[in-house]
DNA sequence: CGACATTTTGAGCCGTCTCAACTCTAGTGG
DNA sequence: CCACTAGAGTTGAGACGGCTCAAAATGTCG
């Protein structure tokens, strides 16, 4: 929605810098490019053709849908070393936008050739993701999605109690189907009750994972 | 979760008579066995190996997720032509269970060998449908909920007004993650503004199809 | 340091849930 | 064929969680 051009550097080194890079990126069938994508900015439209797939080498990207009157779902984050942007038919059905600075590997698709066994298996591990996250937005409350969103990345991030959250609580908001109010309180709820640390805004420490994990069943 | 075994055969009659077998199955790499599953009935549980991949012959099936405390989350009816039960590891993530009486192709996991193209991109389809579907559990109403449900089955039932609902309310309540009561709530109102008729518990025939489509937005 | 965007906090409201009673349907047995 | 019964669905009243609207606080970048 908002069109940065200049702050891409510090982006990309607060996203970038600092611990992490421990999710390897194993998925690489043919020479490909690398582009960067600036934070804001599209990477592919809903209804747009699907003329690539992608991998995240480092930064963040949301996956969303609208509606008419403007509400958003983000149906996925994906951080570095994830695959998105494969589609069932000829175009896509989602926006694509990264979040903070962030370089993509670019796969043509017209160069995939056959399914590989790697590639049919991160569908899968999507596919799961996604129904996984169905349970959180139909039957969860919202300290249980907020707390099964923290456990998530954490995990994503190799199980560390410190937790870079590159996206903004209304990213948080859409995601988790909450307003960022309501995300805010739970946040500060959390923290209160010394479960977690909010060192800055962008990132957070567990500090009880039994009781964040508690709060999941 | 009730075990009819006498039932079977009436139900089989209610779901597969009448109109219908528009749908097409071709998905078949090997010869498979074929095995009825009465109403009610698992067809596998969560945590439990994953050796089969499914395909309805005729009935419906759920797939399902629960909390701790018996909150559960329908992630996906399938219908017959319909394909169920892959997964991205060994073991199954969800319970799924056969709705009304159902008939299902069996496919060995191990016999499947290389993954045709089909088969993703049955894959990628369910992909979609899930995505699509937490936009409606993370945004949107009970009666938009509904409407969207209502179209869906009629589209995947070949686009008839006649829609054959094999599921319970409560089934249709887990899957919109709604109440019974608020499911019961929203069908009585559309009946009450001729948008749907309701000739019997299990069917229902669109009547303003566009009201239907201006309620999802 | 100053301006703007983001986040947090507060107060009141609304949609959905909960709990309870009633109705309808389908199956059972006289 | 009809009354009886159990399960499923519907309807109503009140409660509650998360939303809306508003304002204060914090963080970011010029």
């Amino acid at each position: 929605m908002l069109a940065y051009t200049t702050i891409q550097m510090s982006a990309q080194l607060r996203s970038d810098g600092g611990e992490t890079p421990i999710i390897p990126l194993p998925f690489c069938p043919h020479p490909q490019q690398i582009n960067f994508f600036a934070p804001g900015s599209e990477i592919y439209a809903q209804g747009e053709k699907a003329v690539n797939i992608y991998q995240v080498e480092f930064g963040a990207v949301r996956i969303y849908r609208l509606l008419a009157d403007g509400r958003r779902q983000i149906s996925a984050f994906h951080l570095s070393g994830e695959i998105f942007g494969l589609e069932a038919d000829a175009n896509h059905h989602f926006f694509a936008e990264a979040i903070t600075g962030t370089n993509l590997r670019v796969f043509p698709r017209s160069k995939l050739g056959d399914i590989s066994q790697e590639l049919f298996s991160l569908t899968l591990r999507s596919l799961t993701r996604a129904q996984e996250h169905l349970l959180v937005l139909g039957r969860q409350t919202a300290a249980e999605r907020v707390a099964a969103f923290l456990l998530d990345l954490a995990e994503r991030q190799g199980g560390l109690e410190q937790i870079e959250m590159p996206m903004s609580r209304m990213d948080i908001g859409d995601y988790l189907g909450l307003t960022i109010e309501t995300v805010s309180r739970v946040f500060s709820k959390l923290k209160d009750t010394g479960i977690i640390a909010l060192p800055t805004l962008r990132s957070a420490e567990i500090r009880k994972w039994n009781a964040l994990q508690a709060m999941c069943e």
